[in-house]
DNA sequence: GCCACTGTTAGCAT
DNA sequence: CATGCTAACAGTGG
C-alpha cells in the first residue's frame, strides 16, 4: 500500500482530471453517483495513505479515497496499453498519455469521494488505529492492556493498529518469537518490547524491499516488490525454519491462514 | 467437476 | 464493548 503511495505520488501530483469512466458503478460508495463529475477540472494535489486506504487530495476539497480490500490495484500506465479484464474505474488527465486504472478481480474494494477537509472525521478513518510506525513504546504497550484477543487477530484488527495485514501480522510475530494464539494481555515488558522492535523492523524492511508480490501484486507502475524472498513464515509451510529449522507450521485463525515456527514461537501459558 | 485457497473486512452471533 | 466466524466475489491449482 503505501509501495504504491509512494510510486504513485510522484506521478500525480499536479496533473488535471479531464475525464473518468466507471465501468464497474458499485464499486462507488457514495450515495449520490453524480459526485464523480465535480472531479473534472481539478488538479491532484497528493497521495497519502491512511492504515490501507490510498487517499488522494484533489482541488476543489475532493478527496478520492480507494480501499484494494484483497485484488485491487491501481496501475498509472499509457493510455495505449490494453485494458486489463477486471479493470473498474478510469481517470485521465489533460495533456497525458498515461491514465489511472484501477483493476479488481472480487470486486471487493471500494471508492469514496469525500471532502478534503472532512476527511479525517470520516466514518472510514475515524475507526482506525494507531499508524504503528508512529507510535512509541509506551503507547504501543497500552494498546495490549486489557486485549484478549490473540495477537494475530489484534495486528490484523485495523481499529487496534492500523495497516497491517496476513503476510505482515505472520512476519511480525515470528521475528518476535511469538506464537499468534497468545492473547495480547499476557505480554510481559520483554516481549512486548520484541513485538514493538520486530513491527518497526518488520515494516520497514518491508518497505525498503517495496513491498511483497505474491500472485500479480505490484506497485502503481507495475513493478514488483522483493519482500517475498524474505518472507520467513508466510507461504512456508512444512519448509524448515530460517532459524532452527524446525518445519514451519500453519493454522486457520478467523478464516486467514497463519504460519508460525512451533518451536520459535511457543505459546506463552496455555 | 469439486474443493481449498486467496495482500480484506462488514456484519452478525456470542 | 470485545471477540470470532462467515460471506461477499472471481479466479487458480490440486
Amino acid at each position: 500500500m503505501e509501495t504504491i503511495v509512494r510510486s504513485l505520488s510522484p506521478r500525480l501530483q499536479g496533473l488535471r482530471i479531464s475525464s473518468f469512466q466507471l465501468l464497474f458503478p458499485p464499486l462507488l460508495r457514495n450515495e449520490n453517483k453524480d459526485v464523480l463529475e465535480e472531479l473534472v477540472g481539478a488538479r491532484i494535489l497528493a497521495v497519502r495513505r491512511r492504515g490501507k486506504l490510498i487517499l488522494i487530495d484533489c482541488e476543489k476539497n475532493l478527496t478520492l479515497c480507494f480501499h484494494l480490500k484483497m485484488t485491487g490495484r491501481i496501475l498509472f500506465c499509457p493510455k495505449q496499453e490494453p485494458l486489463e479484464k477486471h479493470t473498474r474505474f478510469i481517470i485521465s488527465f489533460e495533456d497525458k498519455k498515461q491514465e489511472l486504472r484501477f483493476g479488481d478481480v472480487r470486486k471487493f474494494g471500494s471508492l469514496l469521494l469525500v471532502p478534503t477537509s472532512e476527511v479525517l472525521e470520516s466514518e472510514e478513518l475515524r475507526s482506525l488505529g494507531p499508524e504503528p510506525l508512529e507510535l512509541d513504546f509506551s503507547s504501543f504497550c497500552q494498546l495490549f492492556k486489557g486485549r484478549s484477543a490473540r495477537l494475530k487477530s489484534l495486528l490484523l484488527d485495523q481499529s487496534f493498529v492500523a495497516g497491517i495485514g496476513n503476510i505482515y501480522a505472520d512476519e511480525i510475530l515470528f521475528r518476535a518469537r511469538l506464537h499468534p494464539l497468545t492473547p495480547g494481555s499476557f505480554l510481559r515488558k520483554p516481549a512486548l518490547r520484541r513485538l514493538w522492535q520486530s513491527t518497526r523492523e518488520t515494516l520497514a524492511s518491508a518497505l525498503a524491499a517495496r513491498g511483497s508480490s505474491i500472485r500479480d501484486y505490484t506497485d502503481a507502475l507495475g513493478k514488483e516488490g522483493n519482500f517475498q524472498n524474505f518472507h520467513q513464515v508466510y507461504g512456508r509451510e512444512s519448509l524448515p525454519c530460517s532459524s532452527c529449522g524446525e518445519k514451519i507450521a500453519r493454522l486457520r485463525l478467523g478464516g486467514r491462514s497463519t504460519f508460525f515456527c512451533p518451536r520459535c514461537q511457543k505459546r506463552k501459558r496455555p
